[in-house]
DNA sequence: GTAGGTGCAAATTATTTGCACATGT
DNA sequence: ACATGTGCAAATAATTTGCACCTAC
């Protein structure tokens, strides 16, 4: 069965007139594969993609990646250990709980910590990445 | 003249029963000469700190930032780009704002962002990063 | 048919590590 | 004196790029 993420991700690619690949395919059904709160890296999404794709080079995960940020369809992830990771874009858009301990990630929606924006800065947000630093519940006993 | 925050840390290394180096202390020196918000990047800190230390190699810089760190004496930002960032750590907590136009990094404190942390989760919160996108004063018009 | 996309291998960049030598305490 | 630190060069890891070939439209 292909999910709906999917079906949106191909969508937005035609509309915008990019070509749609197997290549391109294999990665997005392999981030929807990896299922919600996956943050999965470009190494991982290279081999799961490959199951679907076999002929599939990691240069063009790369470059697919890139190509779905710019249009919004999947974000980057940059955590501590400086490597990328990737989920699909939702709405509403959520944040991330990073255990110290185990370095499980679990996820938060927006709306659940009533986001209260700073005030009197000359300064025009956009967009917010938070990251809480804990334990989680397993780890904290 | 010495920074207040170089001879802090430097007394953080002696009480922990690290050596106080040449290299370590212009490390230490370059951090704070390059001034609040300043972000820098290891290569960045690696050429300010060489000109108190002619003979500074770049494998201890590494070196250092990872002890400082690890001492709580720094902060590392990893930023989109996937490169490491390392700030001198202050109190109180602060935060980024990041121009998506031309990659200022502007600061804010904790405490004008009235933190709300989620309510309602069984996840033990240590700690937070934030980094709003958006727009500085200068790129907004 | 052709612009756009891909695979592969080589290049680049950031970071880490092994080891002989140097030095702060 | 000697454990701890350092410089250097080589190793590793992540990502990017050049280019000949391929394929979705």
């Amino acid at each position: 069965m292909v999910e709906r993420a999917v079906v949106q991700g191909e969508n937005k690619l035609l509309e915008k007139n990019y070509r749609l690949t197997p290549q391109r395919k294999a990665v997005l059904q392999a981030l929807t594969q990896a299922g919600k709160g996956a943050h999965c890296t470009v190494e991982e999404i290279y081999l799961i993609a490959r199951e679907n794709c076999s002929q599939l080079g990691l240069a063009t995960v790369y470059r697919t990646l890139e190509l779905l940020t710019r249009l919004s369809i999947v974000q980057c992830l940059v955590l501590e250990d400086g490597r990328a990771r990737y989920e699909i874009k939702r709405n509403p858009e959520h944040h991330h709980l990073i255990c110290l301990e185990c370095g499980r990630i679990q996820e938060i929606e927006d709306d659940q910590l009533l986001p209260v924006y700073p005030q009197n800065v000359s300064f025009h947000i956009l967009s917010a990445s938070i990251h809480f630093f804990g334990l989680c519940r397993s780890c904290a006993n």
